[in-house]
DNA sequence: TACTCTCGATTGAACGTTCTGTCAAATAAG
DNA sequence: CTTATTTGACAGAACGTTCAATCGAGAGTA
């Protein structure tokens, strides 16, 4: 029974799992183990020293939702008909994979509750990623390639602009009754914001 | 003892609170009792067979989220310089207002394990928005005021680009940071999204 | 090889607590 | 007197967590 992955990895994908389809509160020790296939919910007592400690090891585990976001020196000077699909496609992307699309919701459902969670999670993610967007628009205006106006409302504006599609494919699904595909989207969007910003 | 308010909507209210606070399954039936000043559990069930049924009754009860989007015809000929500023309004009115935001973080944060009330809140809300928002943005095209284009496209890109700004106030203080005002915003995005959309 | 010792991994059972939901009795209202 | 409201007490189940006992692989010894 000498598993590749040791037990610890074991209980920390069932309870992922579990956590993610139920909720901190919603999971129990009991289920995520059976998940687990151990037979004692004793064993996850000899890995974590409690329920919570489990839960943020989970979130660890999955945190870092690496982006191309991280090293921003190769995108600053490419122009934003190139860049800005780029980014969306790849968040689409983080939002297609199962697992990233589970984070999410577990992360969201408890930061609703979790004031000390959803303050990580801004800082972690949100203003991260509005950032760079900021820098990078700041610096296509330097160029000239856009017209100058206030980077921290268009940075919003461009994510923003996506995400009712991506809350379409995680959790409204009503909202793919109109059949808008993610390119069709990712082009009059762009469009819109490269148009709407464009030097006079 | 007799309240101008009866038992029945202090129990819906407290219910409201607490549910808000800690999520359906962190919230008790006993803390929900205390809330309401009621001195036994079981009064609860004086009114409300069991704690599901609480929970849907304090769904219905703060559901009706009235919005100006209700008679739409009275927006359908206006021009959007004027109406999407008010919509924007609106809706940060909204979000700024402590009730809907209570309401907001209970239903998204539930949402997100409950796929049927994740349905209820598209069918409901966002398929309504968006709905209302390609027939206003439609008009606009008729009119000659705005280019032709896909409206399913930039409805979700209108609604969209106001959610980060909204997030910063329910969820991500962090966002705040940067100390971008809503009449800033509203302003920036309006503009992007109207020069990108009009006519050549 | 055979035997024992050790120690971490694993287990079933159980503890105390807390939860939802029930019930019969007490109280208030009409 | 009749009916509706409110109560405390509690049953039954599920929860997180603890614990002593068992298992199994490896080290040491003969």
């Amino acid at each position: 029974m000498a598993e590749v992955e040791d037990r610890r990895s074991q209980i920390l994908d069932a309870a992922f799992e579990e956590f993610a389809a139920k909720g901190f509160k919603g999971a129990t020790i009991k289920s995520i183990a059976s998940e687990a296939g151990v037979n004692s919910p004793a064993l996850i007592y000899h890995y974590f020293p409690d329920k919570e400690a489990l839960f943020n090891a989970v979130l660890e585990t999955h945190a870092p939702i690496r982006s191309a976001i991280e090293n921003p020196a190769s995108f600053m000077d490419r122009p934003p008909e190139e860049v800005l699909p780029e980014i969306a496609r790849a968040y689409f992307a983080t939002v297609a994979n199962p697992t990233s699309r589970r984070m999410m919701k577990l992360m969201l459902g408890e930061a609703m509750r979790r004031p000390q969670l959803a303050e990580m999670i801004g800082r972690a993610t949100a203003v991260r990623v509005l950032g760079f967007l900021k820098g990078y628009l700041s610096r296509q205006v330097e160029l000239g390639r856009l017209r100058p106006h206030d980077v921290r409302s268009s940075a919003r504006a461009f994510v923003g602009m996506l995400i009712p599609q991506a809350a379409g494919k995680i959790l409204f699904t009503a909202l793919r009754e109109d059949g808008l595909e993610d390119e069709e989207h990712i082009e009059t969007a762009v469009n819109i914001f490269l148009e709407g910003l464009k030097p006079k």
